[in-house]
RNA sequence: GGCGCUAUGGUGCAACGGUUAGCACGCGGCCCUUUCAAGGCUGAAAUACGGGUUCGAUUCCCGUUAGCGCUACCA
């Protein structure tokens, strides 16, 4: 295969946590980005942080990838089996002047701007904050001599290495979805590149592998174009070109907050589990932060992909709305043909145990059939085994409000004794005999057929909620509709 | 605090100097109807504020405000 000028492009995770919302957004980008251009889409798991990496959470991430249909070409790489690559970009970087030892105490991150300040009294009269303590950009190291240098080593003082930022000057790269971008260097603070552990930091790792796996594109959460122009100091450094970023928005919770767990479900996994299908979230999630332009909407992958351009990606962040999560799903849930959903309800119905010795497992057509008759009112995968349950067993309960609500008439009870008695002799089993035989018992009885109907469809279903009754009983089948009808005569009683 | 980014109905997006500012979700109403959906029709709802530039600003520039991001030996 001769090297190409495709696109190479990259997902890389770090596993502190599930895949989230906001990464399986990235990871989507990338990957109809890669599809669209022809390119590759890399996996690279950044874990270099020893302290808050759970191995153990990888695999849950790949699961996510997968459950939405995200493929990548190479990988996964792991940066903690590449750690002397950095080491030795580390080595050359201070070779060549560019970076510097540093031998301050590590500052341990402290949230907000920090100031440890200390014992604060309440509140003081004049307050008034006090003076700010103006960060200095520059590490006092930078300028140390030679002879202090190697004082320090003897004495063993722990090292970090640190990027020499230029002191003047402006520092600037190309975002596909900012345009062009300039930062003064005085802005730029002398920032670590490997910690005295020995270990990379972010800024070190991420470019000396997007060089070495030869990245053309970085698209990645915004959170990240602050911090670009430190890359692109390291990448000139080592000699490379920067490639080209793409920072794509962040996603807000309902208070415009970043996305967390604060919000409620943010995993892609609890998606997957409360009966999402992984295209619908994978519709929502292209729209959060991409337009196709014009008013589309309803866009299936091949869509997608066919128009995904960083060009139309937007900049303003954008807030998680499950409303209309749940509208897609319910688009990909009944417009498709019901082969397309099939085997998304089959295997609700084995999770909910509901599948083993069914009639749906034994009669592909009529499984097809049921679908095709519920479909209409699901929203979500588990519809088809909660209120839909009686369509795949005969071990379902009659519904607290849907017999507070249709079994208030005490005729009932020998109404519905005689529209068994009356279906069970019907020689035909269509939708016309049984909504014949119904009226004429409703009729015969002085009811009104909505009685009696409503009546009987919590018999055989146990919901008030349900489809069209004539159709349930020519899917259900004449045996267990008369079966269904006579059990629940007894639980028929006012009170 | 410093630096940066962003700003169209409640939400997601259109309109990339000239439209009665469009579509979708959600919300209200009507139709359909055997429950509930779906579907059809329909209603309310937006260019953050203030200055410019221009014959003309949602659109370009500046300021204000607000939100978010970065400012870690986290990624």
């Amino acid at each position: 295969m001769p090297p190409s000028d495709k696109p190479r492009v990259r997902f890389a995770p770090s596993p502190t946590g599930y895949l989230h919302v906001g990464g399986a957004r990235t990871a989507l980008f990338n990957w109809l980005f890669a599809r669209h251009e022809g390119g590759t889409l890399l996996l690279r798991i950044e874990d270099t942080d020893i302290e808050r990496n759970r191995p153990e959470l990888v695999d849950g991430i790949l699961e996510g990838l997968k459950w939405l249909g995200i493929e990548w070409d190479e990988g996964p790489l792991f940066q903690s089996q590449r750690l002397d690559l950095y080491r030795a970009a580390a080595e050359r970087l201070l070779a060549s002047g560019a970076a510097f030892g540093c031998y301050c105490k590590a500052a341990a991150y402290s949230g907000g701007d920090a100031t440890p300040g200390g014992d604060e009294d309440q509140e003081g009269e004049g307050d008034d904050e006090g003076p700010k303590v103006q960060k200095s950009v520059a590490c006092p190291c930078r300028d140390l001599s030679d002879a202090d240098r190697a004082a320090k080593e003897k004495a063993g003082v722990p090292r970090a290495v640190r990027f020499r930022v230029p002191r003047a000057g402006a520092t600037q790269f190309e975002d596909a979805v900012f345009g062009p971008r300039e930062v003064q260097n005085a802005e730029i603070e002398d920032f670590v590149l490997l910690r005295s552990n020995g270990l990379p930091t972010y800024q070190l790792s991420v470019v000396v592998d997007d060089i070495d796996m030869r990245i053309t594109h970085i698209i990645r959460g915004a959170d990240h174009l602050s911090n670009t122009p430190k890359q692109a100091l390291i990448y000139r450094a080592l000699g490379a070109a920067p490639p080209i970023f793409a920072h794509v928005p962040l996603i807000l919770g309902p208070d415009r907050t970043r996305l967390s767990k604060r919000h409620g479900a943010t995993s892609v996994g609890s998606y997957a589990e409360e009966g999402f299908l992984p295209e619908a979230f994978r519709n929502f999630l292209a729209l959060l932060g991409w337009s196709p332009g014009e008013d589309a909407e309803f866009l299936r992958t091949s869509e997608l992909i066919e128009r995904f351009s960083l060009s139309s990606v937007s900049r303003t962040n954008a807030v998680f709305d499950r409303a209309k999560l749940e509208w897609f799903n319910t688009q990909y849930l009944q417009k498709p043909p019901v082969e397309y959903v099939l085997p998304y309800v089959e295997a609700e119905l084995k999770r909910a145990g509901l599948w083993e010795g069914s009639q749906a497992s034994r009669d592909p057509a009529w499984f097809a059939r049921a679908v095709e008759l519920i479909r209409p009112r699901t929203r979500l995968l588990g519809d088809f085994t909660t209120w839909a349950r009686a369509f795949f067993t005969d071990d379902f309960d009659y519904e607290a409000e849907a017999r507070d609500k249709f079994w208030k008439d005490e005729r009932l009870p020998s109404m519905l004794e005689k529209l068994a008695g009356a279906l069970d002799a019907l020689a035909d089993w269509n939708h016309d005999a049984c909504d014949a035989a119904s009226r004429g018992v409703a009729a015969a009885e002085g009811v009104k057929a909505g009685v009696l109907i409503n009546a009987t469809r919590v018999a055989i279903v146990g919901r008030a909620v349900a489809p069209p009754l004539f159709e349930t009983m020519v899917v259900l089948g004449k045996e267990r509709v008369v079966a269904r009808l006579r059990r629940a005569v007894p639980s028929v009683r006012p009170n």
